[in-house]
DNA sequence: TTGATAATGCTAAACGTTTAGGGTGTCAAG
DNA sequence: CTTGACACCCTAAACGTTTAGCATTATCAA
């Protein structure tokens, strides 16, 4: 069977192209009668639009596209669950870029990825991580309007929007409940800076360490757990001895965290207390379950796609003055969410939660 | 800046848009020296070209996508891990259709979806769920394969492609472990039949119950962890007694369960042992480490999606012979993987792995 | 010198929609 | 009987690529 066009319902119908379009697009112009018809027929005969051929003449930018290189990450799913509530009114899709490859993010699958964005003339961008200048400028240079979550914009593009936890302040609490047990020998385990909340993490916990006159030592690995067990038994190895806690900047880092622990029979807290970010679902039902930072993932990913929608709104109001096209990024875009520490038994504390 | 064209490139070369195309696209029939040049300046000016137009003008379907309902799912992030290790080489793009709303599978959204991947031409489809009659018709009638994974087509169509585990043979496995504990009261939490893994796990459990006598109970429940914990609430809450073991037909159950188990302060597997289906990361960290049934989801996800290629690439060859577009769905496509029991401590067990 | 062959590049026609600009028919008001 | 307003619909020209069908030039053997 031919691949049904436009025409072929044009021609059932005995209406014009004009007609049907309009029929099927629901614009008016179009007696009811005609209308009815055009739907029927068009059913009918099986005939699906080309989305190519209306995007093509509409020129139209209607998806809009996540850029993430964590997926195991658990907040993931909460942003995503997040993005999708906020975006499923709009009608906008949702297209999801994986930009690693085994875990480890690929700088070259992010050029491919913003490419292919640019190609399919991509409605606007969020990102979860820091992108680089280059390809920011890109997007740019084509109107794309970037909405970074959980992390931020390069160094010399501070306007952007972004909707991220307060992670210095959250690293202070951290910090202090770990002094509040008393310990005096702190072990940061933490991704590379291509995230940038690590900067602000670490940050709060430096300073949290220096207020209460503590060792600090920040061991760097790549953001998945095979690595970060692999970091900690490099460094562990010949210590003396363990520190008095370690705390993971992330999910997939706290996973090879507990692995190296279960793999050496090291007891937690007994021997050596753990905390770490970004609370997920099986946190409490762990041996021991896990205190940790919790920021709510769900709010910054709809927060997020908010943004981006309201300024892509504007950016079709103001094309339809025939005004400039390029994103409007207002200073009020740029959020900070507050986040809770989940005090559970890890970190030493005998109380549940 | 206007948005720069195929033309523009063109002009700016002083060759004609021919030659700009065929010089980058790879193609022949290009000086060597043309090339470099139009590569050159479609650099300097920023060309990227519109993919729409090129869809539309070469009619090609050049992206996968792979139908979800359960991304929450510990498997599905191996899935996915799988599909793309094996399409990174062709150049394909995938493109992730979620189809449910806040965990719950959405009919609605289903249409939607498969509408969408019709009129965006896509090149073929993995499913994690069986598809309704209706839209499976729908892209067979559009030509676009289909390959279920981890679940089978419907009732009428058994001939499609399939990658699952062989789910019988492995609730078997499960059902005479548990039994060699002997544990005479087992409880089954199932997820709906929309994932047809359900039934050859629950036949499998059945016959196993009924071969070592013992009383069997199945309680359905959307496919999340909160309809798992109140299903669970639900019936357990007259109950005389707990069941010995309670199976959890998948990951997200699983949760549900353990919550349910915490809550009312069960001790597992004192008071009731439990084993799930499907493995994940955190499973050994677990407070009993769980007992599970691990199938092999990545290997599952690369075969699928070679399977998948493979009939696209067929039908490219046969369409160029002007042959039928018809995918071809040899019966060697329909494939089983073995799965393998993870004895840990949840089942009653005293060793680790 | 000639004809054959290969290499390179051009023109113009698609691909399947949307939409500007116009045409027709009806009806009420002047 | 005009005129204008309105509702409905049509024709034809876009949108930005790819590619069939030629045209030109260079190269080379006879």
């Amino acid at each position: 069977m031919r691949r049904k066009t436009m025409r072929d319902v044009s021609v059932a119908t005995g209406l014009s192209t004009y007609t049907v379009s309009r029929a099927l697009s629901g614009a008016d112009g179009v007696s009811a009668e005609s209308r009815a018809h055009v739907l029927k027929v068009a059913r009918e005969i099986g005939y699906i639009p080309n989305r190519a051929a209306q995007e093509l003449r509409r020129a139209n930018r209607d998806s809009i596209a996540v850029i993430t290189a964590s997926t195991s990450n658990s907040y993931y799913l909460d942003l995503m669950e997040g993005i999708h509530h906020e975006l499923r009114s709009t009608g906008r899709a949702v297209i999801v870029g994986d930009i690693a490859i085994d875990g480890a993010y690929s700088a070259e699958l992010e050029d491919q990825l913003v490419r292919r964005l640019i190609e399919s003339r991509t409605a606007g961008v969020i990102a979860t991580l820091t992108l680089t200048p280059e390809n920011l400028k890109l997007l740019d240079q084509w109107d794309v309007p970037v909405v970074f979550v959980d992390s931020d914009p390069p160094e010399d593009a501070r306007h952007y929007p972004s909707v991220t936890t307060d992670n210095y302040a959250a690293s202070l609490t951290v910090g202090h409940h770990i002094a509040s047990h008393g310990y005096g020998n702190w072990l940061l385990l933490m991704y590379p800076g291509k995230w940038s909340t690590r900067f602000e993490r670490e940050r709060g916990i430096r300073e949290a360490a220096a207020k209460h006159s503590a060792d600090l030592t920040v061991v760097e690995c790549e953001n998945n757990d095979l690595a970060a067990q692999k970091a900690l038994t490099l460094h562990l190895e010949g210590a003396a001895r363990l520190p008095d806690v370690l705390i993971a900047g992330n999910n997939p880092l706290l996973l090879g965290a507990l692995r190296y622990c279960r793999a050496k029979e090291i007891g937690i807290p007994d021997n050596m207390a753990v905390v770490s970010f970004d609370d997920f679902a099986w946190a409490p039902l762990m041996d021991p379950p896990l205190t940790v930072l919790d920021e709510d993932s769900k709010s910054i990913g709809s927060r997020a796609a908010a943004t981006l929608t309201a300024i892509i709104e504007q950016q079709i109001e103001s094309e339809k003055r025939n005004q400039s096209t390029k994103p409007d990024y207002k200073p009020e875009y740029r959020q900070q969410m507050p986040a809770r520490l989940v005090v559970r038994r890890s970190c030493g504390c005998a109380s549940a939660t």
